[in-house]
DNA sequence: AATTATAATGCAAATAATTGCAATTGCAAA
DNA sequence: TTTGCAATTGCAATTATTTGCATTATAATT
């Protein structure tokens, strides 16, 4: 990967901001320093940034896929499909399981960044995630 | 969730085909029963079928979103960044690390297809993963 | 400094997915 | 059955993302 002035400045907004940006907003940001800059530049960049694993890449449910910078802190997230409500997760007990998966696969993990998807408590109690329908087996 | 035909035949595709097919397979296959199928339709019951855990929805780096039936004996993968191949990992380790953190979280996990994406032990071996830049702390 | 190879970019076009709205349909209550 | 409501659909427009190709820029080599 070339020190590009892209590469550089997409990265230093996303370790500023300091939270999930979606490609437009990463877009809106660094054109304000590389006003003639083009947005599949920036989701081209946005792609290599993540292969060499300096950022994630993830679908938080938000229409567009997010990306945020991966610091010395990984964490992971848990999103609820009631109310939207985002919870993080510390790496400690996801590295643990990515341990166990790679020792018993030969395979290398290098998701960085876990959404996983489901109902918050309150959304459970409001019987949220109940769903049946008629056509139960 | 009404019992339309387009609800029904969406499912039974996924379900014959056994396989992962994005929106657009699922589309031309529901389209030789229902001619008139629009493809917004199409997304709308995939949606839907998803929310009510009758199907997966992942990305699973193949440019599109794919589908599949979620049926007794859940599954779920790791994907290669290498070399794209597709490993197949059961429900048990997996189920048990959700309980694990449904415990620490007061959360519901209904994430039923998990995909982890990492490097093969071949294309570790090639290498593949090991990208280093000019840029590192 | 000039040459070369290749990565990165801009632009336009293609593809993937979502959304607003009016018309239609499934389902259940009357 | 008939009626009424809310879920579902088609269609067009919008948004999100990817891709091909010619041009430009980076970094290594001469
Ligand atoms: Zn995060
Ligand atoms: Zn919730
Ligand atoms: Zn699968
Ligand atoms: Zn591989």
């Amino acid at each position: 990967m070339r020190t590009t002035s892209v590469n550089h400045f997409i990265l230093e907004t996303l370790q500023d901001s300091q939270t999930h940006l979606n490609a437009h907003q990463v877009y809106e940001q660094v054109r304000q320093r590389l006003p003639s800059l083009n947005p599949s530049t920036v989701y081209r960049a946005l792609e290599r940034l993540a292969l060499a694993g300096k950022i994630s890449v993830s679908d938080m449910g938000c229409g567009a896929v997010v990306y945020e910078a991966v610091g010395g802190c990984r964490h992971h997230h848990l999103v609820c499909h009631g109310c939207g409500a985002v919870i993080t997760l510390g790496d400690d007990l996801v590295r643990g399981w990515f341990a166990q998966v790679e020792a018993g696969h030969h395979f290398q993990v290098a998701t960085n960044h876990l959404v996983l998807f489901g109902y918050c408590e309150a959304c459970r109690q409001k019987g949220e995630g109940q769903e049946q329908s008629l056509w139960e087996a």
